[in-house]
Formats: structure tokens, C-alpha cells, sequence
DNA sequence: CAAAGTAGTCAACCAAGTTGTCTAACCTTA
DNA sequence: TAAGGTTAGACAACTTGGTTGACTACTTTG
């Protein structure tokens, strides 16, 4: 039997490539998993460099060049922190929440299709029981996004 | 909503991260995730290097790295094929079985303490769900093992 | 107000892949 | 059975996406 995250791996990959595929399939540029998360996360909240760095589980510095990529691109743009002259706030740029909206339809369409193949309820426990697990293992704070092969 | 790979990844980490922390708190030298791996297919079957990459999802070359580091620290030896004079079979030395053995209990725990938090079906549902997606989505050839960040 | 801590940047480095090339051996197939 | 295409493995150069470390400017705390 093999073990569980052996599963999740193969699995998280199958979607992923699908994503992938179906994104240049209508010709938009393909970013990397990393760039989405971030997009992801900046929707909800406004963010440093330091902050998304946590999110995704690496450094700051690492963090930094994806920020700047995403800048270069058009997908964010910083602005000055209103009361620490130090920090900036990272924030999405109308492009970026495009992008998202977009991504996050084509996400839907993949689980939609997920469903339909292994059955809605079994969809459901699946996606309720990682999220217990993680609650369980992590408490509140959130764990490192990034698999770390 | 989370997507459901957000969830995967997390996990993965998650559970990934416990192995590992476990893995050196025993004093047991904590080997990557690719290592494990291929122990466990090389257990079931002989095979080539070709083979380990393909298993993997990386090329040839990058799956010829690892099977000399593993070879360097004593986990595996190279034989001669016995019809293809190009080819070898990479095969575990006893020190590979044991760290496989060990490492299976290792998994085994850290799933009983999975199901113990989320309840055992779920945890069945979860093996089986994500094992249909994955005939759904590949048939029957195996999909790449490696994530893809 | 001094000391410790933090955000961001720069630079050097590293790990783990990739592509490309080559040789020797293998597999048609005509 | 020779010829042309394919394959296993090795070697080398390169790319990617991270790391650690050092530094500046600013902030927080005692």
C-alpha cells in the first residue's frame, strides 16, 4: 500500500499539469504555482514581502524575487507603508485580479471534473479531512505552502 | 474556498516535514524524498535507470544523480543487465531494505495518528478518492511522482 | 536614549534539475 | 547481413529557484 503522500504528490502534480496545459491551451501565460498563491493570498489581505515570503514557506529574499517578477509583469505594484517608512505594501493590480478570477474559474471547471470522476461527496471528504489534519498538526497558524521535493 | 491542490501541497508538507523531523530525532540520516522513492519501487521490481527517471517525472540524467548517490552511500549496487550490454539494474543492498523497513514503520505511525485525528473512513476515502482521480485522469500508466513547484 | 529587532536589498553560493552531445550497444528491415 | 534508426548511460554546460550572510534604514522596547 502506498503511502498517503506519495498519493497527494501524484495528485497535486495531475492537477496541476492539467492547470498548466489548459492555461496556454488559451494562450495565457502560464505562471508558476508560487506567482497564484501569492495572487491568492494578496486578494484577501494586504502584504509585505516578509509576510508572503511566510505564506509560501521560504525566505524573504525569495520571496522578494517573486514580488518583483509579479511587479516587472504588471501583476502587483508596491506601495509605501502608511506608518512604517521601512515596509511596503504589495497589492494586485486590476491585471492581476484578472488573472485570478480567470485562474480560479479553471480551477472550478478541474474540480468540477474531479467531482463528476470520484463523486461529490467524496470530493467533500476529501477536502474536509486535509483541512482537519492540517487544523490538527498546525493549530491556527498556517504551514509552509511549497511541497519542498 | 481553497482549491483542493492548495490543500495537497499543504499536506504534503505537512506530513513530509513530521517524517523528517522524526527521521533525525532517531539519529536515522534523513535521505530526500526521491530516495525514498525509489527504494520503494526498486523493491518490487528491477529496473534501469531509464526506469527510476520515468518513475520519478525527471529525466534520465537527473535520475542517474541520484542512483550514484545512493550507490556512494551503500543503499544500492549496479549489476550488469543480463542481456543488455548497455544497461545495468540498480538493485537495494541490505542497508536499503532496513531504511526502507524503518521508514515504512515511520510512515505507518504518522498515518495511524492521521486517521486518529480525522477518523478512519475518512482517511479511506481519502486513499481511495484520490487514487480513482488518478486512473481517471492517467489509465493506466503511472503519472510523474515529483511535485513540480 | 540605547539596544535589540525588523523590512528590504544586494551579492555570493548551492542544489537539483534541465538540454545537448557522445559512445556503445541494440533492434528493425530490406 | 549491412544500414539506419533507437536506446542506455555518461559527461558537460547551463538554468532555476531557492539559500545564507551582510548591510542600511527604520522601528520597538526596556
Amino acid at each position: 500500500m502506498e503511502p498517503v503522500p506519495m498519493l497527494l504528490a501524484m495528485t497535486y502534480r495531475a492537477m496541476g499539469d492539467q492547470f498548466h496545459d489548459r492555461l496556454r491551451q488559451i494562450g495565457l501565460e502560464p505562471l508558476r504555482p508560487a506567482h497564484g498563491y501569492v495572487f491568492r493570498f494578496l486578494k484577501e489581505r494586504r502584504a509585505t514581502t516578509v509576510d508572503i515570503g511566510q505564506h509560501l514557506g521560504v525566505t524573504k529574499q525569495a520571496a522578494a524575487k517573486i514580488v518583483t517578477e509579479l511587479d516587472e509583469w504588471g501583476y502587483v505594484l508596491r506601495e509605501p507603508h502608511p506608518t512604517d517608512k521601512r515596509a511596503q505594501y504589495v497589492t494586485l493590480t486590476t491585471k492581476g485580479r484578472d488573472y485570478l478570477k480567470f485562474a480560479d474559474n479553471l480551477w472550478s471547471d478541474l474540480e468540477a471534473e474531479m467531482a463528476e470522476a470520484i463523486g461529490d461527496d467524496t470530493l467533500v471528504t476529501i477536502r474536509e479531512g486535509l483541512a482537519a489534519y492540517l487544523r490538527h498538526v498546525h493549530g491556527e497558524d498556517q504551514p509552509g505552502l511549497r511541497p519542498v521535493w
